[in-house]
Order: C-alpha cells, then structure tokens, then sequence
DNA sequence: ACAAGACCCTGGCCGC
DNA sequence: TGCGGCCAGGGTCTTG
C-alpha cells in the first residue's frame, strides 16, 4: 500500500531509469487506468517525448517531458510501476505500459485493483493542474508545518481524518497515520479543535520521522502487491508499532494493540497509551 | 462551505 | 470443494 515513502522509492527508481530517454510507444490495456483523460492523449503524445526529470508531491510522482507535458502517476493501493525489458511478457494485470527509443527496457504499469492511474497533463506548470489540491508534503522544503498545524486545529473533525485529508497534508495514509499517532501518544479519534498547538505538531513531526524510517528501509510492504521499480518489495513491515499489529504488546507499555473500526477500515492503537476521548453525548 | 459517507476494484482468506 | 461475504484502502463524488 505505497504512501509517500514507497512512492519516493519508485520516484527514485524511476529517475535513475528514464531521466533521458525518449518515449517511442504508450499503450494503455485498460480503460481505467486513464479514467481522468481518454487513452488518446497518451498513445498520441508521448511518442518522441524525451523525459527530462521526476518529481512528487505526497503520494503523486510525474515524469517532466521535454514536450512541455508531464505524466502523471498515482499508484493507489496496488500500482507497480516495473522496469521489465522490452520483450518480457506482460503481467495479468498490465494497465498500460511504455517503450523507449533505444529499446533498451519498457516501463510496465501493473495495477491488480485499479485504484491507481495515470494523467496526461498538458499546462507546463510547475505543478500540474490535476494536482493543484494537494498540499506539500512534510519532507516538502517549503511545507510550513506551524500554519499546517492551524489548519488542522480550525477543522471540526478528529485527529486521523485529518492527518489522511490530502489537501491539509499530503502523503500520509492510513499505515503512517497509525504509527504516527502511536508514536505522539495520541488517539485518532481525539478532536482537532480540543488538541494543543504542541500536540499536532509532534503528531506532525513523528509522521515525518516514521515516514523517514521507511524511507531509509525502502518503503514497506505487506501482500506483496508493492514493488519497486526493480521487483524488490521493502520491508519496513518489520519495524510497525501499531499497524497490523493487533493483538501484540505495545512496545512502551505491554498493553495488547487493539484494531478498532474507523472510516470504513482499520485503526490500530494502544488503549492506554492513546487514550480514547469521551464521545461526546448527544442528547 | 464544510464534513462525512458511498463508491470504485480484485483476489486472498475465512467459515459453512 | 464451492461459494458467499469480508477485508485491504486512496481519492473522488455525492449527500447532508
């Protein structure tokens, strides 16, 4: 399930094999994965596009083309973007792949559940208009954590639902959301507008620091639907204190990690050391 | 304007 | 063994 830190990782990867090369085919196998255009624009623009660089923002990465163009990718829930060479047989659930001018290798788009896509955007802007929403990330240079943090404490909702809302803060999802909330000692339930300035910024920086971790291991993975760009699943998995983690001690105090049930899927969390705040009654 | 829930999708897994 | 139902969950859309 690729947040920020795999998708830095296939950011990476990607760099080190595309940055240069020129685009000579895009062919895209099912409709799904270019919901947001049509598949015309790829198999007509890309040819003869050289891509010159690559960037992310939260959990989207781009490739910057020559063209003026960039192509953007979001892997969703199980996206693999695979460096295959030219003549490797496609994958069951190939969704779209490109070929280069030198023939050297293809880039194969392999996405079993079809949540991720792929978005031709043609503005030339710095940051693409597709993504205009998203906000900086916390490994952003210019993300202003204190006015993030403002944000979040004017918001009526709860703690988590912020810290997965993409326009508040961006490449957090539901695994770093819990190991950030197990790391500041907090419940995800726990209204924004109650919390502390303090509060939300160590949630904030723990989210950077776990995130970093995973980074530093290669992102993590659980059912082997994440990749790399070269096949090799992270293993960051190993390192959770809260994730999955049901039933085992908490690593500060013993206590046996509960799994509660929260937005329609999984929140994990030490029932004492994340104290569950009083629902509040309504009459 | 904003918050919250529905929906999209596939395959592994579980219980019967 | 077969099958229904649940689970994983990010982002967008709809509803309230």
């Amino acid at each position: 399930m690729p947040e920020l830190p795999e998708v830095e990782v296939v950011r990476r990867g990607l760099h080190e094999h595309l940055v240069g090369r020129q685009i000579s085919a895009a062919t895209v196998f099912h409709p799904r994965a270019v919901r947001r255009n049509t598949s015309e624009p790829f198999s007509a623009a890309l040819p003869g596009a050289t891509i010159t660089d690559t960037a992310r923002r939260g959990k989207y990465l781009w490739l910057v083309l020559d063209s003026v163009d960039a192509l953007l990718l979001h892997l969703g829930m199980s996206g693999q973007l695979l460096v295959v060479p030219r003549d490797a047989s496609a994958s069951v659930h190939q969704r779209a792949r490109l070929s280069f001018a030198d023939g050297l290798s293809d880039l194969s788009f392999v996405d079993q559940r079809t949540f991720g896509h792929l978005m031709l955007d043609r503005g030339g802007a710095a940051l693409p208009a597709p993504i205009a929403h998203i906000a900086r990330d916390p490994f952003d240079p210019m993300f202003d954590q204190p006015a993030v943090v403002d944000a979040i404490r004017r918001k009526d909702t709860v703690l988590k639902r912020a810290l997965l809302d993409q326009s508040i803060v961006s490449g957090i999802g539901n695994i770093y959301a819990d190991e950030a909330l197990w790391a500041a000692s907090l419940h995800g339930e726990r209204r924004t507008r109650g919390l502390s300035r303090l509060d939300v910024s160590r949630t904030l920086d723990a989210a950077r620091e776990v995130m970093a971790a995973a980074l530093d291991q290669g992102g993590t993975s659980f059912d082997a639907l994440y990749v790399n760009v070269n096949g090799a699943s992270g293993y960051f998995d190993r390192s959770l204190h809260a994730y999955g983690q049901r039933d085992w001690p908490c690593a500060r105090c013993g206590t046996p990690i509960v799994r509660e049930s929260f937005m329609n899927r999984s929140s994990y969390s030490c029932p004492v050391c994340q104290k569950r705040p009083r629902v509040r009654r309504t009459r």
